[in-house]
DNA sequence: TGCGCGCTCCTAAACGATTAGCTAGACTTT
DNA sequence: AAAGTCTAGCTAATCGTTTAGGAGCGCGCA
């Protein structure tokens, strides 16, 4: 590989004169650009970014960690960072913490020793997980997601989640059902707890006592989907809609009901949380709280390149509102 | 942030100490390197690796380029992906191409401007849009899958695409189908190519010749197979079964039938290529021919880092066997 | 002429690790 | 006791950039 040092050689001029014309950091006569452009060319030069990034104390790589990227949530997510972050001159290191928090402090820990300028992450944990002091340690630029309880310290990128699910509730409620199933994540994320309460308020709202037996929980993936509608339906009385409180979930119980040969929305209602491509192409077409998935994955990069370029003051929360897509997995309650 | 020479101080030995205690480089003295992890944890000491990379001249970083993460053949590769790499304490750099060859050689650039160890690809373009000189230039070691044609030079992991699409056709012909439409990729593309021929060999076999009209295509995205489809059925005589390359297009495909109010399998059969976690949960369970995603992923992961451990030797090329999985969307043909 | 100012370009010192080459001491061998 | 061998640890060079601090030159102005 040819190093500045062969360039300058090949142009006859200083390692600082190449490094100049390059970068434009200071003017350079069109002769000498010229002829360390030339021989560039001729030497096939590329910049090694890492001996700069080792100068300049700083990189230009972000971090990216989400908590399972086959949730299309995060998929979509994923692809719009990668798009900003590109355009603005950013690589992206991806991790993957698979909903485990040690996975994500070593991810983190990695792309501080990678010295990445900033990371967007999905907190895996709640409140319990984190000691405060050693979250945002360092010189790395953190911007939370999805999961982003105000006591992380950084700046967050959160849905209304208490609307989210409360807009799904009250569909159910208004197309009169009274046993209302929900499958929840885990109490231990903060995005569990505030849909949680979200279903809860709706149903008080109208004067509906909670049914311990119709919570279930699950951490946001296919199969404990599938598991909790299952137990949802070996219930003496079962539920006759269902909330769903992410889309991968939301999967796993469509395939349930389809193994007990319940038909949506004939037999079961069934409402989710989070829009996706195959959601609109279901029979039948499901209803879903959709999140603003573009506008949240802007504005986390948005916060994330303000505070890389000096803002400081404290943690800035920026709420989004969901918005529900009726389809056809609810219809009236019958019973 | 605290440096190597910060430790030493701290724990009054040299930085080559230090250096040797942390990465077990040279035998150091139970004492000092107690001291040494001491003074480590009292600072909070964390390895700079860009520094560490600059002097080794490579580092722990690996690319992945695809052209469409949103695609679930992608997103699980990407997910196999990143674990292995994870576990064997690689980091990976993440580039979504856009199916832009342009943007999949800046990506490339960029990756080596990293000094990644090596990189991971499912090639963007056809056999026309790379010099071959120009591809694999530098050190870095590259694998190629998904769209990988022999000509590129490098290892590539591929899954059998001829025999993929004659699987998928071949099930509809024993179903009586003899207007069989195809959605396939772009020309450009190898992978394209592949699954056309095995789907007009299919029909060759049968005596069956080959209807023009009946041969759509797209770029693998989900409004190219929804248009695909609308025009397929607004020939004359539509097709009585469907055959489409890749998983986004079927979408759009379903969604296009649903729209012009055909059911499936009633009034069309439609087999694709690509399994993904919803084709079982849709109504119906959609007919596909699956690809060994994780033993893919597996594979070209290994043969990257059979690379970078010094593997010489002429492109290896291991190619996979698909598996057709039948379920509901295809039925006998009545007409 | 003498001085200051602006340009362009150079030399050399960083950045923070790894590691070749060396040294001092302990232990073996003859 | 002298010479050789090991071992643990040190010093200093090195990776390929960026950039502070000058140097040389031409120009304008008093």
């Amino acid at each position: 590989m040819a190093t500045m040092k062969d360039v300058a050689r090949a142009a006859g001029v200083s390692i600082y004169t190449v490094s100049a014309a390059l970068s434009g950091s200071a003017p350079v006569s069109p002769a000498l650009r010229a002829r360390v452009n030339k021989a560039v060319k001729a030497l096939g030069y590329e910049r090694n970014s890492v001996a700069r990034d080792l100068r300049q104390g700083t990189s230009s790589l972000i971090g990216l960690i989400v908590s399972d990227v086959t949730n299309p949530f995060f998929t979509e997510f994923v692809d719009c960072i990668e798009t900003h972050a590109r355009q603005q001159g950013y690589s992206v290191l991806l991790g993957i913490s698979g909903h485990d928090v040690a996975r994500e402090a070593e991810l983190l820990r990695l792309m501080r020793s990678h010295q990445a300028a900033g990371a967007i992450l999905g907190p895996a944990g709640g409140k319990a997980d984190y000691r405060e002091a050693e979250f945002a340690v360092g010189r790395m630029k953190l911007v939370a997601v999805d999961n982003a309880f105000p006591a992380l310290g950084v700046d967050a990128i959160a849905l209304d989640n208490r609307k989210a699910a409360a807009l799904a509730a009250d569909h159910l409620l208004d197309l009169g059902h009274r046993r209302i199933g929900v499958i929840g994540g885990v109490p231990r994320q903060h995005v569990a707890q505030e849909r949680l309460a979200g279903y809860r308020a709706a149903l008080r709202r109208r004067g509906i006592a909670a049914e311990p037996a119709l919570e279930e929980s699950g951490n946001f993936r296919m199969e404990d989907g599938y598991a909790a509608c299952r137990r949802l339906f070996a219930l003496p009385r079962p539920p006759t809609a269902l909330f769903v409180a992410n889309n991968l979930m939301l999967i796993g119980v469509m395939r349930a009901l389809g193994d007990l040969g319940l038909r949506v929305p004939q037999d079961v209602s069934v409402a989710g949380i989070d829009d996706f491509p195959w959601a609109a192409a279901f029979r039948p077409a499901l209803t879903v709280v959709e999140q603003p998935i573009a506008a949240m994955a802007q504005a986390a990069f948005e916060a994330l390149t303000a505070r890389l370029s000096g803002a400081d003051g404290p943690p800035l929360r920026q709420v989004f509102a969901p918005r529900l897509l009726i389809r056809e997995s609810c219809r009236a309650c019958e019973r």
